[in-house]
RNA sequence: GGCCCGUUGGUGAAGCGGUCAACACACCAGCCUUUCACGCUGGCAUUCAGGGGUUCGAAUCCCCUACGGGUCACCA
């Protein structure tokens, strides 16, 4: 086996990038750069049926936007191309040969239905489903017999009994499968695609990979691969099975399941960071040891460094949605004012808050507008519900403000705030409001929350929001001083 | 049903024979602040699914039970 660490992500293209494979992709690449090794991402696209027409761009596109590089794949090539398992059938075909030539597989005569039957016996009479042999011993005439039948043959591997296959997991150590439990299984359809477990361990061997990490449930397919390559006459890659993710409620993460956005782009389109993604997930099942273990923000560059495939555990990780929320948050408030706002931008305009193009002045205002709201987002989108005051063309006013604005005080106070509003001149920027404000106060009298709630409840419409003067410079001038007299009933 | 695996607070999670059982999220209280948010300070498991053992000593090792999960496809 080669020295060089070399692991892979292998995903069908059957749909976006999902949280689950993207923690695989990440772990992968993770345990691959620490040891300064390769990444290589193989499309496996046996299942022609369920292939999905742009599913391998969106998988790749979504790695991509996460930072995780790939240095094989079917993009770039490299040197065990092709990368796509159906552009490899003629590799398949060639060790297919071998396998039947040396009688280690055969071909299985037996229709769906025969099988179903065998399974649903097996079922009834509390036996574990699994293949009952009935081609396994078939002479040539035999074999010859079912062709002139016209029936079709699948390729079984004839797995050997009374043995003891050990897995050598990283996470969960040794673990031991009887192959009199597993029977013979199928690595090659009648057309002559293999199926997964045949190809996954071609392709795997030939590549060169010598760490295999993927989902929990792959675990009890590795006893046949490891049969496989034994064969063959290969030897075998180490193995690391991540744990299952479960959702907020503690079950199985389903495809449908609506409680939780399972998807990376859908993240990437709410405004979540990739940096908090990619924390996030590397802590879904692993976590840090040593001092580390007290910290929980880690950077990709600083992951790769401290990431190791035996802390994985082995218990089902919970995808905890406060959780990324908080993270996401940190990592904005982290983040520049120009990148949040650069990513803010299209939710705004999809909002028609503000134009696709923006004048300079137009794009500084939008800036400040983000960056008054910067530290409290959890995702970006969230930008258009907390900015909508700014936007609206009748101030909506809610119960507490209807409240404050009920004071006896207020019109002398408001009446005071238009007529310092209306005499200043040229922009109101933050550091005039602040003396007008402070005008207000000498004139009238009222100080502190007698005079800032009724001027942020009229012009805002809430009594609650974020600084005050910096919210009535970005209203401007006219603005304020409308909503102040409507209010007013000037 | 067979075979594999898991089970620490409201939540995530560290812990690998001797700790007052980390840390974080959430929550509560206080501080900061014109409000909100942010930030800061403090509080929050006498107990590690339950029951037996081994040991001077167990969340940590062994066994049983319960619960949860994976898998037994011509899907990956």
């Amino acid at each position: 086996m080669a020295d060089r660490v070399r692991t892979r992500y292998a995903p069908s293209p059957t749909g976006h990038l999902h949280i689950g494979g993207a923690r695989t992709a990440l772990f992968s690449y993770l345990w691959a750069k620490k040891h300064g090794g390769d990444f290589i991402v193989r499309i496996e696209d046996t299942d022609v049926e369920r292939n999905v027409a742009d599913a391998e761009e969106k998988q790749m596109a979504g790695l991509a936007w996460l930072g995780i590089q790939w240095d094989e794949s079917v993009d770039v090539g490299g040197p065990h191309a092709p990368y796509r398992s159906m552009d490899r059938t003629e590799i398949y075909e060639e060790y297919l040969q071998r396998l039947l030539t040396s009688e280690q597989a055969y071909p299985c005569y037996c229709t769906s239905e025969e099988l179903e039957q065998d399974r649903e016996k097996q079922m009834a009479a509390g036996q574990a489903p699994r293949y009952i042999g009935r081609c396994r011993d078939l002479t040539e005439e035999e074999r010859a017999a079912r062709v002139a039948e016209g029936r079709q043959a699948s390729i079984r591997f004839r797995v050997p009994g009374g043995r003891t296959i050990v897995v050598e997991d990283f996470v969960r150590g040794n673990v031991s499968f009887e192959t009199d439990g597993l029977g013979d299984f199928i690595i090659a359809r009648p057309d002559g695609r293999p199926t997964y477990n045949f190809a996954v361990t071609i392709d795997d061997a030939l590549m060169e990979i010598t760490d295999v990490v993927r989902g929990e449930e792959h675990i009890s397919n590795t006893p046949r691969q490891i049969l496989l390559y034994e064969a063959i006459g290969w030897e075998a890659p180490r193995f690391a099975h991540a744990p299952l993710i479960l959702n907020p409620d503690g079950k199985k993460m389903s495809k449908r399941d609506e409680s939780i956005i399972q998807f990376i782009d859908q993240y990437r389109d709410l405004g979540y960071l990739p940096e908090a993604i990619n924390n996030f997930i590397v802590l879904l099942g692993w976590a840090p040891s040593g001092e580390k273990a007290e910290e929980e923000i880690f950077s990709l560059a600083e992951l790769i460094d401290i990431f190791s495939l035996d802390r994985i555990s082995k218990a089902p990780a919970v995808f905890d949605t406060g959780k990324l929320k908080w993270m996401n948050n940190h990592y904005i408030k982290e983040a520049s004012l120009e990148r949040i706002t650069e990513l803010a931008i299209p939710h705004l305009v999809k909002a028609g808050r503000i134009t696709e193009s923006l004048s300079e002045s137009e794009r500084a205002w939008v800036t400040r507008l983000v960056g008054l709201y910067q530290e409290q987002l959890d995702h970006v989108a969230q930008i258009v519900d907390l900015t909508a005051f700014f936007f609206r063309e009748e101030v909506v006013h809610s119960a507490e403000a209807t409240t404050v604005l009920a004071e006896e005080q207020v019109p002398i106070v408001l009446a005071a705030f238009v007529e310092q509003v209306a005499r200043h001149e040229g922009e109101l920027d933050p550091e005039e409001v602040k003396k007008l404000l402070k005008a207000v106060q000498k004139e009238t009298g009222y100080k502190g929350k007698q005079l800032f709630m009724p001027v942020r409840a009229a012009v805002t419409g809430e009594t609650h929001g974020p600084d005050l003067r910096e919210s009535i410079s970005l209203l401007g001038k006219e603005q304020v001083t409308s909503r102040l007299n409507t209010f007013l009933g000037n």
